[in-house]
RNA sequence: GGCCCCGUUGUCUAGCGGCCUAGGACGCCGCCCUCUCAAGGCGGUAGCGCGGGUUCGAAUCCCGUCGGGGCUACCA
């Protein structure tokens, strides 16, 4: 509606699961591009084939999917400024790495990684600023014949004028770099496939990007991308807008990583994490609707975002924090939306088939009202109600729980329990509640939680578990009664 | 080392010169509710890194300083 001409691209470079960092830059990718009414466009930088994989790649579609990023342009939906798998664009990089050549904006570079290691180490030992000191840039056919005859493969290696390179960052506002500390940069390996450096700017100028949002890891290489705009003979005016996103970092202050912090989205969705509250929750991180809201829908995180809410400076991911929003989330979903959601995690503990049953269904969504504001995450599910799906047979009670609650003490009131509940007419949770108060709390003027701990165990096993008379009514008056007589 | 980025409670943030004796959220602590655990309600704890300026007035602008981070690859 404002910029119909929009165009943002996610391009992660899949070398193990996507990540926390990863997936918030792709949620601003695509907040942005939906609030703009652009086109988000999800291509797959996979160019370095020692590191890629492609269940990585997998994995990365398939999360992108479960968040709910669609993408409009990409793997599986396709485009007209496809593939989108840089793996299948070797040639197109091949090419523009020709014109270069032939242009004389880059140059075949015959040093080896050892050579230029030893001069960088020279630099640094001399106070200059370690780089590419352009030792091949102006080689004679002698020369070049001479490395050809050692059997040396040439890097292509851009051609970095001197001065400087200058852009508006979205976020961090005008930005200079001198190209003093921008050495020649390689585009081609001496294998002959492409770097980043080559891949990304050709992609973002072939695919019409119009607005890189990215991690600030990035942000020093800007000049290099646009270097490669300008071999490209693209005007100024029609280079991408840069917006470079600030960190998300662990607890220790230091880079998000298995250390101090889970950092794969895969690990969040297999421990119950829903993705409407991991994109809520990243949502915040670095960037706020301004007011102080902060329960934001999929719907208003696109309707809020704007670059210029987002926040320079870095920011730690905070589990707790992330968990507080998954429980809210929790809570706010219909009954039979929670269960549907619950039923993998059921079925992972065993709890239900792979086939569920109706009765099996039935039972999960009268069980789901008593849990939903007591859990942080669907996995905790399971066990808070397992009480009610595992075949009397396999019934145990928590042994701490059993030792702590059912005393001498605790056997009178189980008696009476049974009294009181065998004859019941009707078992509804009206019933069940005034027929054990009436025989515990009035009958022998025990206090509730002394009355109702032992019932509470022996019905669930385990002192902590959904509210007691919904779970006798959940339980059944057979099932019930068979396993208060079994402490008896 | 060099270049660059960043700096409000423990954490995420609001704040864009007076509305700030700095607001919200998470966490933490206490109280209430209560059949356990939660949820919910009420209250509390804690912050503008430091030093100079500019200004009648600075968390907000400038300089310095300190601290944190990134880059410095034939990784991205």
């Amino acid at each position: 509606m404002t910029n119909p001409a929009v165009r943002v691209r996610f391009a992660p470079s899949p070398t193990g699961d996507l990540h926390v960092g990863n997936i918030r830059t792709a949620l601003y990718d695509w907040a942005y591009a939906r609030h703009t009414n652009g086109t988000f466009v999800f291509r797959i930088e996979d160019t370095d084939t020692t590191r890629v994989t492609d269940e990585y790649v997998a994995a990365a579609i398939d999360t992108l999917k479960w968040l709910g990023l669609q993408w409009d342009e990409g793997p599986e939906v396709g485009g007209v400024h496809g593939p989108y798998l840089q793996s299948q664009r070797m040639d197109i990089y091949a090419d523009w790495a020709q014109r270069f050549l032939a242009a004389g904006d880059a140059y075949h570079c015959y040093c080896s990684t050892d050579e230029l290691e030893a001069r960088r180490e020279a630099q640094k030992a001399s106070g200059l600023p370690p780089g590419y000191d352009g030792k091949c840039r102006n080689l004679s056919v002698a020369e070049i014949a001479a490395y050809e005859g050692q059997g040396r493969l040439p890097v292509v290696r851009m051609r970095m004028p001197s001065g400087t390179t200058s852009f508006t960052d979205l976020i961090r506002g005008e930005m200079t770099f001198d190209h003093d500390y921008v050495p020649d940069f390689v585009l081609v390996r001496a294998d002959g496939s492409p770097l980043y450096t080559l891949a990304v700017a050709v992609d973002d100028i072939l695919m019409k990007i119009t607005h890189v949002l990215r991690g600030e890891d990035l942000l020093s290489s800007t000049p290099r991308q646009l270097r490669v705009y300008d071999a490209m003979g693209v005007d100024p005016k029609d280079y991408p807008k840069f917006a470079h996103l600030p960190f998300v970092m662990g607890q220790d202050n230091t880079k998000l990583s298995k250390r101090n912090g889970e950092v794969s989205i895969a690990w969040y969705r297999n421990h119950g994490f829903l993705p409407e509250a991991i994109c809520n929750y990243l949502a915040l991180l670095g960037w706020s609707p301004g007011d102080n809201r902060e329960n934001v829908s999929m719907q208003e995180i696109t309707e809020l975002f704007t670059v210029e809410r987002v926040g320079k400076n870095p920011a730690r991911f905070d589990m707790k924090k992330l968990e507080a929003i998954n429980g809210d989330k929790i809570r706010e979903l219909p009954a039979a939306e929670l269960a549907l959601r619950a039923l993998p995690f059921m079925q992972v503990e065993h709890l239900i088939g792979a086939e569920p049953t109706t009765s099996e269904l039935t039972v999960l969504e009268g069980a789901i009202p008593l849990i939903q504001e007591r859990v942080v995450t669907l996995a905790e599910i399971p066990n808070l109600i397992s009480f009610l799906f595992v075949p009397e047979e396999k019934f145990f009670i928590e042994p701490e729980s059993s030792a702590r609650v059912l005393t001498p003490e605790s056997r009178p009131i189980i008696e009476a329990s049974v009294a009181a509940l065998t004859p019941l007419s009707s078992w509804d949770v009206a019933s069940i509640e005034q027929a054990l108060r009436d025989a515990l709390l009035v009958g022998m003027g025990v206090k509730p939680k002394q009355a109702f701990g032992p019932v509470r165990v022996a019905i669930t096993g385990a002192r902590i578990s959904p509210p007691l008379f919904e779970s006798l009514q959940l339980l059944g008056r057979e099932r019930s009664l068979l396993r208060l007589n079994a402490l008896l």
